[in-house]
RNA sequence: GGGGCGGUAGCUCAGCUGGCUAGAGCGCUGCGUUCACAUCGCAGAAGUCGGGGGUUCAAGUCCCUCCCGCCCCACCA
C-alpha cells in the first residue's frame, strides 16, 4: 500500500474514526511489531493471557491489554526490543459447550455426532469466529507480534503439552487414581479445586435417626447437608474419645430406606460438639468420608450417574431421579418414617461449576492427577527469595498461602475438546501394560496387542500454564525460547492468580529452570455504576468496540488508564458512555487542538533546530523544564507499573502547563510581535516541547500522537515514534530560576482575575494594575513577560511600585508568591465588600500563621525535626507573617476597623 | 474458621518510604464565544480524611480497638 501524504488538519473536533485504522494498517504493514530472536538484544517480552476463543471483547480484555500495550510500547520506545506474543486460549469446557448448544439448537447432542464429527464441528468454529478477539485487540491499538499468534491446540503447544505429561509421569509426579473429585453434572466433567467456586448458601442441616440394628428402639441421630447421600453410607462414625457413646463402637446401625447394616466406627475427625456427635460416612461422595472410608477399609459406594441422577446403587424406589429430586423425597420418606428429627438452617459454602454455576457434586472418581507438593516448593522459594515480585504487592501473601496449601491437581476432563491424554491401556486384561507417550500408540509395546487410549482430554490449564515457552516453541531448544524466555511482565486479573499465574511459575521452573516473568500486575475488575462486576448476566457490560466507535481507542485507553490506579477497581456507567469516557475523548480533542495552533505557526526549521542553541526567553526555559519534570514523572509511573500517575502527569503537563500556560504566553512572540529572534526561539522551543509530550503521551494514546507527530513540518508518514527515542529525564534542564518565576506571574494573573470575578469587572474591560514591591522572581517574569501579563490579566496599563499607593480606593490582594497587587477601580470597590475580604484574608492567614508560630516554638520541634523542615517551617512563618502585616496595613489604611 | 482490601469534597477516586496551606476528574454556582479547542476558558463553593484511643516534635499516612462495606481461601458433617 502507497503512504498517502499527510493532509492538512482542519477539522477542530478531533475525529479519531479515519484516523486510527489507517494508521494501524500502516503499523502492520511495516512489520513495525514483529521481532526476530535473531535482532533482539535487549528484549522486553510479555506473554499475553490468552483470551478464550469463544470470546467476544469486553472491557476486562480492553483494561488489560491497555496496560499490556503501554508497557510494550514504552519499552520498545525506550529501546528495547518488545515483543508481545498473542493468541488464545481453546477453553475446553467453554468451547464444547458453545458448539453444544449450537447442536441444540437441531435437537442433537454430541453423542448424536459422535466424537470425531463433534470435534471437528469444533474446529470448525474456532475456524470461522475464533479470530474475533484478535481483531478486536487490532481495534484498540494492541501492538502485538501477530506473526507469533498462538493457540493451545496448535500442533507445537500440543507437542508440549505432551512432552510435559510424560515429563511428569516419568517423574512420577502424575499418577491416575480413585479419588474424591469435583463433578459438574451438567457438564459431565471433573474439575479442579480451583474451578469449583464456594459460594455462601442458605442450606438446611437434617438430623436422622437410624436405628440399631439389634435394638431398633434405640438409634443414634446422624446430621447432614445432603440427605440423600445416605443411600451411600457405609458407616457411622464416632470420636474414639467420646465416652458416652464408646459402647457403640463395633455396634451396627440399619440405614433407613435401604436396611443395608453399617458399622459404627470410630475416628478422630468426628468433633463430638458439633451436631448429635455421629457422622454419617459417605466414601464415595464426600471427601473427609473418603479418608475415614480408608481408614477403616469401608466400602466406596458411588450412587449417582455422571448426570447426577441415581444410579442403581440405590434402592429402587430412587433410581433415576435427579439428585435434588431425590433429597426431596428422601425426606418425605423418612419423616413419614417417623426418622426425621428436626430440620435446622444452616449457612455453608457450595461448590459451583465455573463455566455454568451447577452446583458440584463431590464425587469418587477415576482420574489423572498431579502432585503438587514438589512443583510447588521451588515456587514458594522463588517468591520467598524475591525473584517473583507481585503488583500490587499484597497478592504475594494471596500467592505464598495457595502456594503453601496447595493439593494435588486433577488434570482429566471428560470432555471432547482438548488435549487427549497421551496414555494407552493394552485391551489385554492379562497383559494390563500402560503406555505413556510422546507419540502416538497403535499396539501394546508389551504384548503387541491392540490399546486404546484414554478417552478424557486434560484441562485447559495443562495447557495454559506452559504458554510462556510452549509459544516459543518449546521443547524444542528454539532460537526464540533462548532469546524470549523468561518473558518480563504478566499483566492479569487477581481471578486467575491460581487457575494460570502460580501454576506457570511451577511450570516455568519445573521445565526451562526459570521463572516464566519477575513481575506480575494484577489489576482491578471493572465495575458499572452500582459497583457491580460487569457481567453478560446482568447485561451492564460496555463494548469496548463500542465506545472506539463513539470515541477513539485513544480516549478509551486514556480513560481507562487513568482510572485504574494500582490494585484498585474502576466503575463505568454502562448506560452512560459519554460520561464514562468524556474525560479521555476530551483530552484527545485537546490535545489535537492545541497541536492544531502549533502546526499552524512551526515551519520545518523550528522543528529542526535544538531551541537550546538560541537565545531563550524566560517563558522558554520554564516550559523546557516543566518537560524535564514531567519526563521524570511519566517514566517513573510506567516504570514502577503506576500507569495512572504516568496518565495524570502526562495529562496535567500537556493541557495546564504547555495549553493553557506555555501557549498562552507565546502566542504574540509567535505573530512576530517581538521580532524574529523571539519567534525563533518561541516556535523551536514549542517543537521541542510538543515532540517531547507527544513521546511521553504516546504508550497511552498511540494514535493521536502518531498522526500529530507525523503533521510536524518536515516530517511525513514516512516517519514514527513507535521506536521512539524515550525522552530521557536530565536533571540539569529543571531551570528553578524560571520555574519560580513563571510560577510568580501566574499567580499574579491568578490574583488579577479572581479580582476582577469577585468584583464582576465586565471581562472586556480593560484596567489598571500596580504591583507593590514585587519579590526578585516576579521582577524577573516582567522583564521578560509583562505583554504576557498585560494580555492574560487585560490590563491597561502595569504600573510597580515600591510602596502601596495610600488613602487611594480599589482592591488589595497579597501574594502567595511575595508581593501584591493593587487595583484602583474607584467606581466598583464597594468599602464593606474589600473589608469583608480583607478581614477574610486575615482571619485565614492568622490561623495559619499561628499554627506555624506554634510549631516554631515548640522545642521538640526544633530539636528533632530534620533541618530542612524547620527551614521550611520558618519561610513559611516569616512569608506568612509578611503577608499579614500588608494586609493589615491595607486595613489600616483604608480606615476599614 | 483463616487471610486480605476498602471507608478522604455531592459522585468516582489519587495521596508510594509520616513533614509545604489534603489533591484530581466529574458534578455544582457565577461569568465569558472573532483571533487552537464550548469535547473550551476564568473564577468560586464544597472535606470533623469512618468513630475512639495510642506512638511521635509532627499522623489522612504508623500501632491498637470498634463500626460499616467488599473480596479471597477453607473438607466441621
Amino acid at each position: 500500500m502507497s503512504e498517502s501524504p499527510v493532509g492538512p488538519i482542519l477539522q477542530s473536533r478531533y475525529d479519531p474514526s479515519g484516523i486510527e485504522p489507517a494508521l494501524y494498517r500502516r503499523w502492520l504493514d511495516r512489520g513495525a511489531f514483529h521481532v526476530e530472536a535473531s535482532d533482539a538484544e535487549d528484549p522486553y517480552v510479555i506473554a499475553i493471557p490468552p483470551p478464550n476463543v469463544t470470546a467476544a471483547l469486553h472491557m476486562g480484555h480492553g483494561l488489560n491489554n491497555t496496560i499490556q500495550d503501554v508497557l510494550v510500547r514504552f519499552e520498545r520506545m525506550r529501546g528495547r526490543d518488545a515483543m508481545w506474543i498473542p493468541g488464545t486460549d481453546h477453553a475446553g469446557i467453554a468451547t464444547q459447550n458453545v458448539v453444544e448448544r449450537q447442536l441444540q439448537k437441531d435437537g442433537l447432542t454430541r453423542q448424536d455426532l459422535g466424537r470425531e464429527a463433534f470435534v471437528e464441528r469444533v474446529w470448525e468454529w474456532v475456524d470461522t469466529y475464533g479470530n474475533t478477539i484478535i481483531e478486536q485487540l487490532k481495534t484498540i491499538g494492541c501492538s502485538c507480534d501477530w506473526e507469533r499468534t498462538r493457540f493451545t491446540l496448535d500442533p507445537g503447544l500440543s507437542r508440549a503439552v505432551r512432552e510435559v505429561f510424560v515429563l511428569l509421569y516419568e517423574k512420577g509426579l502424575i499418577y491416575r487414581g480413585n479419588y474424591i473429585i469435583n463433578w459438574c453434572p451438567r457438564c459431565h466433567t471433573a474439575l479442579s479445586n480451583e474451578e469449583a467456586e464456594h459460594q455462601e448458601v442458605e442450606g438446611r442441616l437434617w438430623h436422622i435417626r437410624y436405628p440399631l440394628a439389634d435394638d431398633s428402639d434405640r438409634w443414634i441421630t446422624v446430621a447432614t447437608t445432603r440427605p440423600e447421600t445416605m443411600l451411600g453410607d457405609t458407616a457411622v462414625a464416632v470420636n474414639p474419645a467420646d465416652e458416652s457413646n464408646a459402647d457403640l463402637v463395633g455396634r451396627e446401625v440399619e440405614l433407613p430406606l435401604t436396611g443395608r447394616r453399617l458399622p459404627i466406627v470410630a475416628d478422630e475427625f468426628v468433633d463430638p460438639e458439633f451436631g448429635s456427635g455421629f457422622v454419617k460416612v459417605t466414601p464415595a461422595h464426600d471427601p473427609n468420608d473418603f479418608e475415614i472410608g480408608r481408614r477403616h477399609g469401608l466400602t466406596e459406594l458411588n450412587i449417582m450417574h455422571g448426570d447426577g441422577t441415581l444410579n442403581e446403587n440405590a434402592p429402587e424406589a430412587y433410581r433415576g431421579l435427579d439428585r435434588f429430586e431425590a433429597r426431596d423425597r428422601i425426606v418425605a420418606d423418612l419423616e413419614n418414617a417417623g426418622l426425621l428429627e428436626k430440620v435446622d438452617r444452616h449457612e455453608h459454602a457450595v461448590g459451583h461449576c465455573y463455566r455454568c454455576g451447577t452446583i458440584v457434586e463431590p464425587r469418587l472418581s477415576l482420574q489423572w492427577f498431579v502432585q503438587m507438593k514438589p512443583l510447588a516448593e521451588p515456587a514458594l522459594a522463588a517468591f520467598r527469595a524475591g525473584e517473583l515480585r507481585f503488583h500490587p504487592e499484597r497478592f504475594g501473601a494471596t500467592y505464598e498461602h495457595w502456594m503453601t496449601s496447595v493439593r494435588d491437581w486433577c488434570i482429566s476432563r471428560q470432555l471432547w475438546w482438548g488435549h487427549r491424554i497421551p496414555v494407552w491401556y493394552c485391551r489385554d486384561a492379562g497383559c494390563g501394560e500402560i503406555a505413556v507417550s510422546r507419540e502416538d500408540v497403535d499396539s501394546c509395546p508389551t504384548c503387541g496387542g491392540q490399546v486404546e487410549q484414554d478417552p478424557d482430554v486434560l484441562d485447559t490449564w495443562f495447557s495454559s500454564w506452559l504458554w510462556p515457552f510452549s509459544t516459543l516453541g518449546w521443547p524444542d531448544e528454539t532460537e526464540d525460547v533462548r532469546t524470549f524466555y523468561p518473558t518480563s511482565t504478566l499483566s492479569t486479573a487477581p481471578e486467575i492468580l491460581f487457575f494460570w499465574v502460580a501454576r506457570m511459575v511451577m511450570a516455568g521452573i519445573e521445565f526451562r529452570g526459570e521463572l516464566p516473568f519477575t513481575d506480575v500486575l494484577l489489576h482491578g475488575t471493572v465495575r458499572d455504576a452500582q459497583g457491580r462486576r460487569m457481567s453478560k448476566s446482568l447485561g451492564n457490560g460496555i463494548d469496548p468496540l463500542q465506545v472506539v466507535e463513539m470515541f477513539g481507542a485513544d480516549a478509551m485507553r486514556y480513560t481507562l488508564v487513568s482510572a485504574a490506579a494500582l490494585g484498585t477497581d474502576l466503575q463505568l456507567d454502562h448506560e452512560d458512555l459519554e460520561s464514562s469516557f468524556r474525560v479521555g475523548r476530551n483530552f484527545a480533542n485537546k490535545i489535537w487542538n492545541v497541536a492544531r495552533f502549533a502546526l499552524g505557526y512551526l515551519s520545518a526549521d523550528d522543528v529542526a533546530r535544538d531551541p537550546r542553541t538560541l537565545e531563550l526567553e524566560l517563558a522558554d526555559r520554564w516550559i523546557l523544564a516543566r518537560l524535564s519534570a514531567a519526563t521524570r514523572t511519566v517514566t517513573d509511573g510506567l516504570t514502577k507499573f503506576r500507569l495512572h500517575e504516568a496518565a495524570e502527569a502526562a495529562y496535567h503537563f500537556v493541557w495546564s502547563e504547555f495549553a493553557a500556560g506555555y501557549v498562552e504566553l507565546v502566542k504574540p512572540r509567535l505573530r512576530g510581535d517581538r521580532g524574529e529572534k523571539s519567534r525563533d526561539a518561541a516556535a523551536a522551543t514549542l517543537a521541542t516541547v510538543m515532540d517531547g509530550w507527544l513521546r511521553l503521551l504516546h504508550p497511552i494514546m498511540p494514535f493521536i500522537t502518531e498522526e500529530l507527530f507525523c503533521h510536524m513540518p518536515g516530517r511525513s508518514s514516512e516517519d514514527s515514534l513507535l521506536c521512539g527515542p524515550w525522552p530521557e529525564f536530565v536533571p540539569d534542564e529543571l531551570d528553578a530560576e524560571a520555574e519560580s518565576a513563571i510560577e510568580a506571574l501566574r499567580d499574579v494573573v491568578s490574583a488579577v482575575l479572581n479580582l476582577r470575578s469577585e468584583y464582576s469587572i465586565d471581562p472586556g474591560r480593560r484596567i489598571d494594575l500596580v504591583l507593590v514591591d514585587p519579590p526578585p522572581a516576579l521582577v524577573a517574569a516582567l522583564d521578560a513577560e509583562s505583554e504576557g501579563l498585560t494580555m492574560l490579566a487585560r490590563l491597561e496599563n502595569l504600573e510597580t511600585v515600591i510602596a502601596s499607593p495610600e488613602g487611594e480606593p480599589g482592591a488589595h490582594a497579597v501574594l502567595q508568591t511575595g508581593g501584591e497587587i493593587f487595583l484602583p477601580l474607584r467606581d466598583v470597590i464597594d468599602l464593606d465588600r474589600e473589608k469583608q475580604r480583607l478581614v477574610a484574608e486575615l482571619d485565614r492567614l492568622s490561623s495559619l500563621l499561628s499554627a506555624a508560630r506554634g510549631k516554631l516554638e515548640n522545642s521538640g520541634f526544633l530539636e528533632r525535626a530534620p533541618v530542612e523542615v524547620v527551614e521550611r517551617e520558618r519561610e513559611k512563618a516569616m512569608s506568612l507573617e509578611q503577608r499579614y502585616e500588608r494586609l493589615l496595613e491595607k486595613k489600616a489604611a483604608f480606615g476599614l476597623d
